[in-house]
DNA sequence: AATGAATGAGAGTTCATTCAT
DNA sequence: TATGAATGAACTCTCATTCAT
């Protein structure tokens, strides 16, 4: 799945100067990528022509073969590189030494903005549309932002448990509720162009402070 | 609810009597879109060619032109017919004579099984795959199931607001909430492919009765 | 390999009128092998495209498709039906009552005069050119000719070997001698280029007649 | 003998002495034709590319087409190398000094087994495959081997003529006679594939002793 | 009204050749 | 001089759509 990507950080650093190897330039491999993803994530797959990112990327069908194996691996590391540009995005969003509340509401707002932002939602669906084809980018692709922000919460959750903070019997599940909350099915709507519109900040914030609310309600010591 | 469906309803008045006109026998247009639907839902959009469907419905290319105007037109109308057949399904499951916590709990199940399952993640798969080039089309197609589980919890948790028998500020919001703390990520995880098997029944059960524990925490009255 | 023949055979009769079935109709299947012959034997198989047989035999190019599987599949018919045209050309050249000198000749003339001939020896290189891709096409295509020609020189032999008119050890052997000695290398050099035009009807006359000849002078009786 | 190889010769006195210029060198020359040779020789003329080729002989792409004019000159050059390679093979195999049967016996035997080996078989049918393309190739080619083989084999039988020692009207026919009896169609069921091993020594000893008996049957003085 | 044979534009991919380095 | 990255025309094959029957 990543051996594209891996393949060519081993080899970034074996031609130090002078002339390029065949397919190993990084600047024509990421002007390629860019292209490909301004089209795709116009069209999406099929409906795009290895001519039409040919134009886009501004560089000749032959190169672009250079490049990658075929159209869906152009299509795979387009999608990889879309992933990665992102992962850091939630991370150590998660202060220990704010209040509670605040700390899950900045983090609340930070991933629901990101989710249900166009490009995301854009590749998104691209990305399902090809799932039976290419199960596993799928599957990555996913990973990438929701379950990526769900193993960092349910990580943050444990140790505030663990400091007596909070009193939550299924961390795993409770780190799932609220990020449900926090979303409060804006992720689907906007998926499915229910919503056309990315969610104002004041929606979000109104939505994700509610879902902290209701969250702490249930998960706070003193409740219990 | 979208353009193609309203469409579809203004042409249904057209020859309202006498002989058969082109395209409006009804039989074979069920017999053509039940056709479509089998090899739509195995193989995507763009995978699937007019001849599998000619051989799948046992209908000629030209019958099928007769009754809609190209492939994508073929398309939006199975899904509607899709659409429709499960609109009905979760309506009726908020019996308002049994206690809360039960009601939401099966109401929970019902909605959460339904839309995990496989047929359902295939069809939002590839309806969401073509969303780019007829964006009503996925827009209906949500509103079928999430959405409509919301408008009938929304309708039932103001009714039991007015009742006193809950203390909700916000019941759009709320109803929400329940619904996607009863899933806890597992229509994501199903639709990206993470999830490979639709959640067991004991998995529902535990999902969904955490749900309404949390959610009557905030919203029961006596606890505010 | 006479698969399609066979069964385009088989099916010939099952519509008797009316409407054509796809790919079954033999006048437009003659009508592509017989373009397709023209452009093959003139530019070889790699270098003919597929357009050009279209354009030589006045279809589209989705209706070859409908009746060959590929561009291979269609050369093959093309090969076999000029192979089919062709086998009957040599047989019952044999005439059991005429004097052995000249039924004798008379064979050998009329064998060199085909295989000699200009579409014969086209379609014997450009076949020969692709070999490794279709062995058995090469072989099937031989087998019309020289040896086909060796199979009835060799049952007529044994014939005579029988009635005492020719003494033989290896009839087998023989036959192929005087089939090679009335050829006199002139297969060759017309399969080479060497031999630019045809063998005249007089150079013809003079080879066979000396390879008959030296054969009778072997194998006669009397001489043995 | 061909025109490709008169133009080649005579390009060869163009640049008499000095420093080397474009496509001069002749090691140089000879270690692309050598790789070439080995890719062409497995892979036919169209279907190997020009990278093949690269990466085979250890030159640049670049440095072919300073040697080169195209794809078609090199195959030209490689095949008239090994044309030239192969021309001396069956030259002074006619010992004037042994028993003329055995004499005829074993130039026939060294002529069909060099003909129906395996890298001529291969090389010829590359070769016919390309003749409408590069006419002149396959006459060359041809030469090189059968055509050789009867130039030798002519001489010597006008010598044993004058000798007194054979009886021959048309040396010149009889030259090719036995030549095609001593293959007796093996060269051709080898080159259509009919044969897909190349004889064994005692088919070959069989067969030639065979052509022998029959032409010294016809050819020798005391029998005339 | 229904059929399905025919169309031909356009898909992904390859590769002989060029030319800046 | 030698290189090999880049080019883009050309390839085989597919399929939505049309229209004569």
């Amino acid at each position: 799945m990543t051996d594209t990507a891996e393949a060519q950080d081993e080899m970034a650093n074996c031609h130090p100067a002078g002339r390029r190897v065949a397919g190993e330039d990084p600047a024509k491999r990421e002007q390629i990528i860019e292209g490909a993803k301004r089209v795709f994530l116009r069209g999406g797959f099929d409906s795009v022509s290895m001519n039409d990112i040919t134009r886009e990327a501004g560089v000749s069908k032959g190169t672009i073969y250079v490049y990658f194996e075929n159209k869906e691996d152009l299509f795979a590391a387009m999608i990889q590189q879309e992933r990665s540009r992102v992962v850091e995005t939630v991370r150590h969003k998660l202060d220990e030494n704010k209040p509670l509340r605040q700390t899950l509401i900045e983090f609340g707002v930070t991933l629901a903005t990101h989710i249900t932002a166009d490009p995301t939602i854009r590749a998104m669906r691209i990305v399902l549309g090809v799932t039976d084809r290419m199960p596993q980018l799928a599957c990555g692709f996913f990973g990438a932002t929701p379950e990526n922000g769900h193993t960092v919460l349910h990580a943050f959750l444990k140790r505030k448990v663990a400091a007596g903070e909070l009193a939550i019997p299924d961390p795993d599940l409770a780190s799932r509720q609220f990020i449900e909350m926090a979303m409060a099915g804006m992720f689907k709507q906007r998926l499915f162009g229910v919503m056309t519109e990315p969610p104002t900040p004041a929606m979000l914030e109104y939505t994700v402070s509610s879902a902290a609310d209701v969250f702490l309600k249930s998960y706070l010591p003193e409740h219990g």
